[in-house]
DNA sequence: GTAAACTTAACGTGTTACGTAAAAATAAAT
DNA sequence: ATTTATTTTTACGTAACACGTTAAGTTTAC
């Protein structure tokens, strides 16, 4: 475990101000205030109350920002895991309810990937047809009644069998 | 191959006007006329000139963007998708530009099925944490040092193991 | 012939993720 | 001690998205 002087001379010799952090993060400055606005990145500490100091470790936070931005994750659903992280899991009840959270977001997430999938198997069934040559089918349309592929498909086929 | 006219009943026999197309599908006659305006659904057969009349197939059509919205496509997007449907591949030519088109879709879909496992890995990781009891580590924070699972993780190692 | 449904046109809404001044204060450089 | 550069807050602007919501008139159904 290090001293707290060496920890202190060891942040203080790496403090940004706000345009520096900015550029190595390739962000703008009001990129980073909007965050802070948003509660996504807390609130720097101020020499005197005055400009924006920010350590090694803002930027690491401001790093996994754009880290979850590139899961597809909207700023509000940001804000939402940094407030997980910041609940104190110690206690054997909040670290449970914190434990739901994330499998929640888990769950939502699963079922984003499932979506996609879906598409993508949507679009392999077009590729497939347009492989084959001459054989081309759209869909939805007349000459697409013998796929039994996509649940439209399949409604299509149904509903024309009737009668 | 049926007579035109058989075809000509059967089609009359089902046609919709708006507000039973719009209920029929489970959204507003005014969805109904902004996708008409997008170019996502096509203008509907009008006798003299007046009201919208739909067919089955209308039906059919607006199903399909139901679909591909599940799918989390952009009514943008699914735009993109009909007007691939709707260029004629019978030539060799076309037919090869509209499979270069489609395999663009899908590795752009490909893309995004990897960003959101990405997401649920760091998730996972997280839940991971939490499982193990009393041994939670926050992300990205001093106490994550021996995590080397994400990149924000091993860029935080990489820059205090230096010196 | 009256009510219900439809027509176009156009402005409104709420969210998202910032951009872009403006005017004043502060910090850095010389 | 200036001059110059940077940062401060405040606040309006924007551009896409997917419709909602009048409004005022027209058509169609019963």
């Amino acid at each position: 475990m290090l001293s707290p002087t060496m920890e202190n001379l060891k942040v203080r010799r790496t403090l940004y101000r706000i345009g520096e952090l900015a550029k190595r993060a390739g962000v703008t400055t009001r990129t980073i205030r909007y965050y802070e606005e948003l509660g996504i990145l807390s609130s720097p500490q101020r020499p005197q109350a005055r400009h924006r100091r920010y350590s090694e470790k803002d930027l690491l936070h401001l790093e996994r920002v754009q880290q979850l931005k590139s899961y597809g994750l909207t700023l509000g659903g940001i804000r939402e895991i940094f407030e997980l992280s910041r609940e104190d899991p110690s206690g054997e009840k909040s670290r449970l309810r914190l434990l739901i959270r994330y499998q929640e977001k888990w769950r939502e997430a699963i079922k984003s990937k499932e979506r996609i999938e879906a598409y993508i198997s949507d679009l392999e069934w077009h590729i497939d047809q347009l492989e084959r040559v001459g054989n081309f089918q759209a869909c939805p349309g007349e000459e697409c009644r013998s796929c039994r592929y996509t649940a439209i498909c399949k409604f299509y086929n149904d509903r024309h069998s009737e009668e």
